[in-house]
DNA sequence: TCAATTCACATACGAACCGTATGTAAAAAC
DNA sequence: GTTTTTACATACGGTTCGTATGTGAATTGA
């Protein structure tokens, strides 16, 4: 294992820098975390912080998108599992709130994130999402099985459902029956985009 | 007009400071807002921000706390002079849609607020929005017009959908427009909770 | 009425943090 | 092998927050 090259090392403390980031935005929340100790922790100083990321929110927005990418790609993994279509819109929705569970989710991506990096559906991770779904509602549109209505809307609305959903799983005291409820509420709303029930 | 007394005065610079922390809180953002800068926006300074709030956070809760209420106010009015029921609710999704289309309501209420603060539920002014809508639907519960869900969760997940909702027309281009179609949407999804259509 | 006391708010101070500007040593280029 | 690039560290200034202390006006009580 000889001679690292220049552009590997750096990635190594760009996966080192994230990791650090995301471990103190999930314990102390984005605001009351101190980049001083957060790069110390991980052997660096602020630095290679503003090197690598620009700013603090340069960062936050890298493990947003870490974080949110991986939300994501469990989701669609579920919706596939689930046979795609009508179901399988379901249950990306309900897996994407079952992983809400996680406090690092709750505080990083759903708190801080939105709040520091402004409206989620703007998020590069957001849009892959949001347009995955729109695809989906176009297959079932064009089976005649969905109400004649902005299918974009919907789309947008549909995530917003499951994002305010997770949210509240995310701030519960008892996150299970909480998440037995808002699970429910969301399929039932959902079903109102269905020509017949 | 003689000699106002001390608690008068003392509740006209609390209603300085809150209007002041409204204004910097809805066009910085909490974070970004200087308490040197708004206090002396007022004619004030931080001593007297530190005795009547106790910290930044706390200015934070009581300008939460009137836009908070005036949102439940309007959105209360707007269902009673739909007349109730299923309009009612209709009418008080359109009207919180709205309500979040002031960029004041989203950065403070919707995005700050929840950062910050932690779950709306748990605030003093105990999301009276939520609370209307809660009341609304749970008169239509009893009529037996309403599948049988959680009312909470039901509640939560709608003023979910309109949030979302207005932060899309927000950021659009052609806002007239897109509030139609959030709007129809909305009414899509909403349907869904009705036991027939 | 007038001295004593309270208190609403201002002023002063220290600490922490962020962003930038500059320094440096190692890798890359030629 | 010399020059250039660059990834990161170090040093500095500016800003902000929270507290500790000061002060003058309103209030109290005899």
């Amino acid at each position: 294992m000889p001679a690292k090259t220049r552009a590997e090392k750096m990635e190594e403390t760009r996966i080192k820098l994230i990791a650090a980031g995301r471990k103190a935005f999930g314990e102390k929340g984005y605001a009351a975390a101190s980049m001083d100790e957060l790069t110390a922790g991980a052997g660096l100083t602020r630095g290679a912080l503003y090197h690598n990321f620009g700013d603090k929110r340069g960062l936050l927005a890298a493990v947003v998108d870490q974080i949110d990418s991986a939300m994501a790609q469990k989701a669609k993994d579920a919706g596939d599992a689930a046979g795609g279509g009508w179901d399988g819109l379901v249950a990306e929705g309900r897996t994407y709130i079952e992983l809400a569970l996680e406090p690092e989710v709750q505080r990083i991506v759903l708190l801080d994130g939105p709040a520091f990096l402004g409206d989620p559906s703007q998020w590069p991770s957001q849009n892959r999402c949001l347009q995955a779904t729109i695809k989906t509602l176009k297959g079932l549109s064009d089976q005649g099985a969905i109400k004649p209505v902005d299918i974009e809307a919907l789309a947008r609305l549909l995530n917003g459902v499951a994002l305010n959903a997770a949210l509240w799983v995310a701030t519960s005291d008892d996150p299970q029956t909480t998440l037995r409820k808002a699970i429910d509420a969301f399929e039932c709303l959902a079903s109102g985009v269905l020509t017949k029930s």
